[in-house]
This record gives structure tokens, sequence and C-alpha cells, in this order.
DNA sequence: AATTTCTCTTGAAAGCGCTTTCATAACTGT
DNA sequence: ACAGTTATGAAAGCGCTTTCAAGAGAAATT
């Protein structure tokens, strides 16, 4: 215990000390009682005008902050919602947790972020940590963590998840279309005029990958071009390991006119690994990212790429807690990728 | 109130659901007092071996999650630590949070990040929430609020803040070295050969930024170059400013053969303008950053910068709240950055 | 050997600073 | 004068930590 009543008033407080004001310094001052204080503060109940202004004054002068911890025990809720996010620097991630945080603080709630560095059990870890500050609900942002401990998790706080599709009781997820996504860019190349296309894929751990791959071959199929697995090469997600594919694609002596990343990272080692060669963009090779994060507009050239609406999932998840918690059903949103054309594709005269 | 005991043993609990397990709950089912849980939960004083087996199954078999609320409220220590950043998806501020979070985690602290917006008031907003959260202290990442208000807030809670010097009862500064930084960079372009140096110059409400410029100068004076005021562009730390910076650069028909800008996401947009023009980075102009942030190494060609020791910063920053909290007095360290020598950079052999 | 003193465990109980029910008192309208 | 509203305070928690006191042995003293 570090402050009780009695040390409090034996020693002389000249400046209002921040922790030692509460509820009852200002019940006192404003001559009512504490639940009158709560109630002008909370705006729940009528309260007379009069005291409503004591209380208000007398807040003021004191520079009282209501404690949120006490209110949290008290009422059950502690008005923050806990976030899982994968790195808290990444720039996939990044405008996300924006989209959270302006959402969330629009709504009155305060995020608190925590990072389960794509690790399943750092994950659970994560999750415990938020159960045990209980929060009122939370975000995962992806993730390894398995289904079953998803739809546990549900069970216990409302929850909402992005990347993966998943019904349970309390929990709500949103994905965007990455087929599409996939699609869309490489059908934009082959209209472009491009037929031996090169795909680094991402992590396959990654449903979002996956999906973004099956688009690739999808439009390859449309098109009527034979799907060349020498085409195709593993990446992580990384841009080392978009240095690293340009190099395996050398070494395979395959020809392509056009590179289609599954992510912005790794396009970004490929444009090096092909700068490297001496080979220009879109010149000699054409690139086509995935993600459109910050940085993507200023490569060189500015990219082409896919663009996720990072910010709005964001808002999107934040939102869906918030009716979660309010006992609604949060509607069922699509959210589309949308392809941004800029210089690092050409078109192929032939 | 959300349940009460009565609601609690009137519904059949089949599950463990979560919330409702509290110490009592473990307490009853072990044989023990409340006390002994708590006791042996925290470790703090000896409990029989033979009670501590029987509460630690307990709590086992319950699926038990202390409430960090009601610790909170009871120890008045929250094991949380405020984090007021500028944006919370900044790729130059992201690595301090890593920091920060990685530090903390090992002290058993969690962070609650909350992003001020480059606006003082904001900051001001974030400082009373995190004081209403009742936070054990706060890490304040640069900003613009003033020195009285963090005066202030360091008197009701330990604080620390980076980017500046400042020193007051229950504060601690943490800031790098940009005037070596900027000297350095500088001296490096000069012995390279150069001697028309532009500098694209940061938002000069930060100290960062003018201590960089102050470097920049202080080399030039050195090496018995005229400091021209018509080689320095005024510029904000975003892409688009350093786009601009070159355009201005034009405008201006200087000569330069090289361009210092106060941050890399400014020479990022500068490149963008110079290959707007046909212009080769290093074969026309040289190019240096400052911070190398986790992209410039992928930089078409990558960046030669000043590196900021981001994630150092951040860990001395969360351990100096740690210590502060502990009544003792941090170390004072001197951070320096450091050149990375990369590609967009070459000797002019004139 | 009996008594005193000390140490070690343990439980009861008092908070921590709020919210929220419940009951009461003060009005209002009829 | 009586039911129907409203404003208000008292008090009971919320789930823990921590003090306090007591009980149980162990050790030390006479």
């Amino acid at each position: 215990m570090t402050t009780r009543k009695i040390d409090r008033e034996a020693e002389p407080v000249s400046e209002p000390l921040y922790g030692s004001v509460t509820i009852e310094t200002v019940a006192q001052m404003a001559g009512v009682s504490i639940s009158t204080v709560s109630r002008v503060l909370s705006g729940t109940v009528t309260v007379s005008a009069q005291k409503m202004r004591a209380v208000e004054a007398a807040a003021e002068k004191l520079g009282y902050v209501p404690s949120a911890v006490a209110q949290g025990l008290a009422s059950g809720r502690t008005k923050t919602i806990g976030v899982v996010t994968q790195s808290i620097d990444s720039p996939y991630y990044g405008v996300m947790l924006r989209g959270i945080e302006d959402e969330l603080d629009l709504m009155g709630y305060v995020p608190m972020f925590l990072s389960g560095r794509w690790d399943a059990k750092e994950e659970a870890k994560c999750i415990d940590i938020l159960r045990s500050r209980r929060v009122d609900g939370v975000i995962i942002l992806a993730g390894r963590i398995d289904n079953s401990a998803l739809t546990s998790c549900a069970a216990a706080m409302p929850t909402v998840v992005t990347g993966r599709t998943l019904s349970a009781p309390g929990l709500f997820s949103i994905d965007v279309d990455n087929f599409s996504g996939g699609l869309e860019a490489t059908q934009f190349l082959i209209e472009s005029g491009h037929r031996r296309i090169a795909f680094i894929a991402g992590d396959p751990e990654h449903d979002d990958a996956n999906e973004r791959q099956r688009g690739y071959r999808a439009a390859l199929d449309a098109a009527g071009i034979v799907y060349d697995p020498k085409l195709v090469v593993p990446g992580d997600f990384h841009e080392s390991s978009g240095l690293r594919a340009v190099d395996e694609l050398m070494v395979r002596r395959t020809r392509f006119t056009a590179i289609f990343a599954a992510n912005d990272q790794m396009i970004c080692g490929a444009a090096l690994g092909l700068h490297r060669r001496g080979l220009r963009v879109p010149d000699d090779i054409s690139l086509v990212g995935f993600d459109d994060l910050p940085g993507s507009q200023y490569m060189l050239p500015p990219l082409t790429t896919v663009r996720q609406p990072g910010f709005a999932v964001g808002r999107h998840a934040a939102a869906a807690v918030v009716q979660l918690l309010a006992g609604e059903t949060p509607p069922a949103v699509v959210l589309s990728p949308m392809l941004i054309t800029r210089e690092s594709t050409r078109r192929l005269s032939r």
C-alpha cells in the first residue's frame, strides 16, 4: 500500500498530488456524496444543476483524474481493447494499428498493443496477458495461433480476427479478398502483353499468401497460359527473400518479362537484385507487388501494386469489437484490394 | 455490475468461465485463505510446501488468471508503462517501440502505446489517459510537448523522454548525438571530394533536425567551404518534402554534387525527384540520409546513411523508467549515431 | 523440566477508488 | 391527502494486497 488516508492528511499537500486526489476528495470539497460525484462524472443520471456545478468546479480545481483501475474493477469494464499484432514495427500492420487506434478513440476505448512475433506460443501469451488485464475484447491481426485457441478466446471475450475466415460465438473475422487481388494483378500483366510472369510466393503458413498465389494461377489459366513451376519461387515476405528469388530465377535460366510478388517487401528485394544485374525496371522487367506499403509510391520506380485497405481493415475490426461488446452482430464486410498502377510496369509491344 | 456471486452460483458453470474464477474460488478449492493464495502466487512470503502445492494445483485446474485490475487497485502498481509515440505506424519510431517492448517484457512490465500525432495537445491528452490508467511510469518519444508540461508530468510519475535533454526530479532524458551525426555525414561527403553539398532540412520544431543541420554547417566550416544558403532547402521529414526539395534546388539553378537530408524519408523523396529528371545516383548525385530506416538498405541504390540506434534508445528508455521506479538513478548514456556507407555515394575524382 | 521468548505460518480484516443498487427524502400533480 | 417521480446518500461490493494478530512450534533460558 503506498498512500493511506492517514498518511495523506499528515503531510501537507501543496500542489495537487495527482495520485492522491480521489473521488472522496472531490465529494468533500463539493459537499456531496461520492455517489453524486460519480453520477456527475459519468453523466448517467440526472443531478441537480447546482450540485453538478459544485462537483465540476471541485474536480477541476483539484485536477481530479478518475482512476480507470478502480472504475474497471467496480464496473467490470476496462474500456480497453487488446490488440495482438505480429510486430509493433511492421510497416504492413502499421496502418491497421492506426485504423484501430482511430476508431477506438472515437468510441472511447484505448487499445493495448502486444506483439505476437509470428509465433503461436507468443500469441497465446499475449492473449493471456490481455485476459489478466481484463480487456473488454481483443483484436488479433492474422497470426499463427490455431482456430481452436481462437474459438476458446472468443468464448472468454469478444474477439475479432483478421486474415482468416472463421465463425464462432463471440467471434468475428474480417478478411480481404486476396485471391481477387492476385488475379487482378496477374491479369493486368497479361493484358499488358506479358506471358512469362514469375511469381515470388509468400510464407505458405499464411492463407493470404496462398490465396494470392491461387489468384496468379487462375489468371494464367483463364488466359490459356500454361503454368510453369520454374517461374514460381518461394519467399517469406521479407526483402531478403525477394533478392534471393531473383538469384534463383537467374540460376534457373528461365526467361521472364515480369515479376509479381506476394508482397511489396519482396518485390523491393527483387528490384535490388535486378538492379545489381543491370536489369532495368520497367524497361527489361515489369514489377508488381502486393500491399501498397507507405513507402511503395517512393520506390524507384514507383511501384505498381495491389493496395490492401489496411486502414479500413483496422477501423472495421475496431468497430466490430465494439459492436460485439454491445451485443450486436457486426455486419459482414467485404474489403477488396485494388490495383494501383504506377511506373514499375510497362506494356509489352512485342 | 456484471456478475454477482449470487448469480454465479445460480447458473451451472461447466467450462472454466475465465472471468468468474477469482482468488476466492482458488482458496476454497485449495482449502486455504485468500491471503495464502495471494502469497503463493506472488511468492513473497514463505508458505508451507503442502499448501503451496494445493494452491498451485487448484489454480491450474481452474485456469485461474489473476485480475491485473484488482492487483493494480490493491497494490497501487499496475505494472504497465505508458508510451507516447508520435504515430504508431512510424517506421522511425517503430524500432524504438520494439526496443521498449523487449526490455519491458523482460522486466515484467507491459507497455501501453498511444499516438501523440505530432501535436502538443494530443500528447497532453495521451498523458492524461495514461495517468487515469495509473501507469507506473511513462516514456515519451520526442514530441512537441513543452518542457514545463513534461516536468509536471515527471512530478506525477517517473518519466523518460527521448529526443531532448532535460533534467528534473523523476525525469530522465535520453538523446542521440545528432550534431556529430550530421557532422560525420557531411565530412564523409567532403572527404569524398564533394564541395557543393545540398542539405534538406527537417522540421525546425525538432531539436534533432536543427542539430543535424548544425553538424552539416560545422563540417563545412571545418573544411573551409563557404556556406551557401541556396544549397539549403526546408523539409518536414516526409518523402514528399524531399521530392519538393529537389524541385526547389532545380529552380534555384544551383550546382551540387551531393545531397544530405535530415532523414531517410526525405532522401527517398529526393531520389525519386532525381530519377524523374534522369539524374543517376550516385553517378551524377551522391545521397546521404539520416536514421537508417529498415527499408533504406533496400533503396535503389542502397542508401548511405547515419544509423540511429533506435532499438538501443528504446531499450535504454525502458530500462530507465524501471530504474526510476525502483528509486534508482539511471546512468546517463551517450548513444552515438554511426555512418553506414552503402552505394548511394561515390568518390568524386574531379 | 518448566517456562519464556522467538520465529514461522496462517487467517481475518481493512482497505484500494470506484460503480451501482437500494432506500429514503423531497417534490409534483391530482 | 396519496400515489408517482426525482434527486440523493448509505452501503455493498469488485478482486486483490497487505497489515495485524494469533496460533503453533522451536529454541533458549532458568
